[in-house]
DNA sequence: CGTGCGTCTGTAATCGATTTCTATTGCCTG
DNA sequence: CAGGCAATAGAAATCGATTACAGACGCACG
C-alpha cells in the first residue's frame, strides 16, 4: 500500500504537502493537482492507524450491547449508526453477551484503540468505565444506568411496567405473574418493581410467589413460564419485562395449550417479527431506534467538545393494546 | 494515560525491556517484577494504535453484514464471535445495510485500520475487495459469493429452494408462488431458480407470473404477498427465499384472513422468534451460527499464514416439516 | 586462561501519518 | 522603495509502541 512518502515522491513535493492536501489545508492549486493525481495513480489510502496515533483520536465509536441477537438492541444499533454516519463517524458493534469479562475487554479495546467515544448498554449494574473517563473519552449509557456521572438515555421503566400490568388488570385478569430479568440487571428491573407496586395498589394481594427471575432470553422466559404454570394456583396472566422473555412465555403457553386471550400476556417491549398481526397480546413499544439516535447525538456533542454537566434523557414507552 | 516510557522510568529500565515484559520475551525475573509493579501502579494499558502501527497488524477482525436487524445475520455473527474469541481476536460488526457505498466505506476502514482480516457477506454480486487483497489481508465470503478467488462458506441454495418447493407440492399445493430477493443478489437467488426448476420438473406449468422480487426485508415480503393475492388466479401457496420475507408474507396472509395450513407457506430459513411452536409453515433451517464459526475458522487459518488455494465450504440446510 | 556462546539489556531505528517551526516568496501599503 | 503580513512549502519532531543491532556479562569448554 502506498504511503504519503511515495505519493510525495511521485508528485515532487514533501510529505507535509501531501498531508495538507489530504486535510484541505492551504496548498497551491497546481501542487494540489499533482498530489491528487499521484495519489490516484498509486491507489493511495491514508493509513488510519498512523493518523489516529498522531491525532490521538479516531473517527470510530464503539457500541457495546449485551445481546446482539435481541432485536431491541439491533434496532438501537441502527439508530446509533444512522446518526453517526451523518457526522462521518463509523460504528463498531460489540456483543458483550451479558458477560462482564467480555465487556471489560471491549471497553479496554475502545480505550486503547483511541476510539472517539463509547455508547454502552451495561451488562451489569456496576461496569467500570473509569479507564475511559481518565482519558476523557466520552461515554453515554443507554437503556441501563452505570454508577458514573455520565450522559444517559433511559426509558421510563416504571411506567412501562405499570401500564403493562394495568392493561392486564383492566382486561379482567387477577392472578398476574411477572417474569423479570436477573436480580442485578439494574434499571430494567424497575419494571418488575412497578408490576409489584401496581398489583398492591390495586388490592391484588402479595404477588411474591408470582415473581420469577430469568435471564432476558427466550429460553429463560419459556422455562420461567413453565415453572409458573406448575404452581398450585397458577396465574391467569403474565407480564414479561422484556421482549425475548415474552416470546419464551408465549412459546410455553402454546405448548401448554393456553393461548391468549384466554391467558393474559403483556410484554415490556415489542414481540419481534410477529406474524399474526393484531394479536391478543399487550405490548409496550419502546422506541429502541430513537434511543440509539439520541444516545449518538449526546455522544457526538461530547466528542465535539461539549462539556456541560451530565444529562439524562428519559424516553417513554407507548402501549399497544391487545387487538 | 501512561506510556511504556513512563513505566520504564518508574521501573528504572528501558522502554525496550517494558515491551519485552509485555510480550513475554526473555527478561530477568527481578526486572519483570519491577516492570509489572510499575505498570500496575500507573494503570498502564498498551496503546493499540501504536502497537498496530508498528506491527502492521491488529487483533481485530471485521464482519460485514448487509442487515444487522436480520436474525440470520446476528446468529452468524455470534458464530464468528465465538470462534474469534477462542483465538484471542475481537470482532467488530459493521452493518452495510445492503448499500454498496457503506460497504465500500467499511472495507476501506478495515483495510486502512490494519485489521487482521474480513468476513464479508457481500451486499451485491460484485463487491470490490482488491484493496484488501493487494495488502494480503485475508477475506472470507459468507452466504454470498464475490467475483474473487477467495475462501467462501456457502449454503446449498439450490437444494434449499428445491426442498421448500417440493414440500409444498407434496402437501398438495399446485399454484405455488415465489417471493425472491433482488435480481442482483447473487447466490441466494439460486433459491428462486430452484423453485422454478422444481415447478417445471413436476409439470406445474410456467410459473413466471408467480415470481415476485422484493428486498429481503419484512415489508418487502408483505408487499410482494399482497401483490400476489391480487392476481386474477392467485396462488394457493408461496415460497419465500429468506426468513424476513417469509415473515412479511405471513403478515399479509393474516391480514387477508388466509392462514396456514389453508394457504401453503414455505420459508428458506427459520421464522425468527416464532411463538406458536409447531406452526403449519414449512421451514428450511440454515445453520447460520455454524456458517459463522466456519468462516471464522477459515479466516483465522489464513491470518496464521495458511496459503493453500482458496477453499469453498458448502453447508446444507435442514427441512423442518410443517407440524 | 582464552574463546565462544547464550542471556539480558539498552540505544536507536522504525511504522506512516500530522504538525510545529522556519524559510521563502510575493503582494500591499505607507 | 522599505517594512510587514499572508500564503505556501519543506525539514524535522512527534505520537507510542516494537525490534534490529550491539554491548556487557557469565559460564562452560578445550
Amino acid at each position: 500500500m502506498a504511503t504519503i512518502y511515495e505519493v510525495a515522491a511521485l508528485a515532487g513535493v514533501s510529505p507535509a504537502t501531501v498531508s495538507r492536501v489530504l486535510n484541505g489545508r492551504s496548498v497551491s492549486p497546481e501542487k494540489a493537482r499533482l498530489v491528487r493525481d499521484a495519489a490516484e495513480k498509486l491507489n493511495f489510502t491514508v493509513n488510519r492507524t498512523a493518523r489516529d496515533l498522531r491525532r490521538q483520536h479516531s473517527e470510530v465509536i464503539a457500541l457495546l450491547v449485551p445481546d446482539i441477537e435481541n432485536p431491541f438492541f439491533t434496532a438501537l444499533a441502527r439508530g446509533v449508526e444512522d446518526r453517526a454516519q451523518e457526522s462521518g463517524y463509523s460504528v463498531v458493534l460489540c456483543n458483550t453477551d451479558e458477560d462482564p469479562a467480555k465487556e471489560t475487554r471491549y471497553l479496554e479495546i475502545a480505550n486503547s484503540a483511541n476510539m472517539a467515544g463509547v455508547i454502552l448498554a451495561p451488562s451489569r449494574e456496576h461496569t467500570d468505565i473509569s479507564g475511559l473517563l481518565q482519558r476523557k473519552k466520552p461515554v453515554v449509557a443507554v437503556d441501563r444506568t452505570t454508577g458514573f456521572d455520565i450522559d444517559a438515555v433511559m426509558v421510563d421503566n416504571r411506567s412501562i411496567g405499570a401500564s403493562a400490568t394495568a392493561a392486564l388488570i383492566d382486561r379482567g385478569f387477577r392472578r398476574i405473574a411477572c417474569i423479570a430479568g436477573p436480580l442485578d440487571a439494574g434499571s430494567p428491573e424497575e419494571r418488575s418493581q412497578a408490576w409489584a407496586q401496581t398489583m398492591r395498589s390495586r388490592g391484588l394481594g402479595d404477588p411474591a410467589k408470582y415473581l420469577v427471575h430469568a435471564d432476558f432470553r427466550v429460553d429463560g422466559g419459556r422455562a420461567a413460564m413453565a415453572t409458573l404454570l406448575e404452581l398450585d394456583t397458577p396465574p391467569d396472566a403474565v407480564v414479561a419485562t422484556n421482549n425475548l422473555m415474552g416470546v419464551g412465555a408465549l412459546q410455553a403457553l402454546f405448548e401448554a395449550g393456553l393461548t391468549p386471550p384466554a391467558f393474559g400476556v403483556a410484554v415490556c417491549g415489542e414481540l419481534p417479527f410477529s406474524t399474526d398481526a393484531p394479536a391478543s397480546v399487550t405490548q409496550v413499544r419502546i422506541p429502541a431506534r430513537h434511543l440509539g439516535t439520541t444516545a449518538a447525538t449526546l455522544l457526538l456533542d461530547r466528542i465535539e467538545g461539549d462539556s456541560q454537566p451530565a444529562r439524562t434523557v428519559v424516553l417513554r414507552g407507548e402501549i399497544l393494546e391487545a387487538g
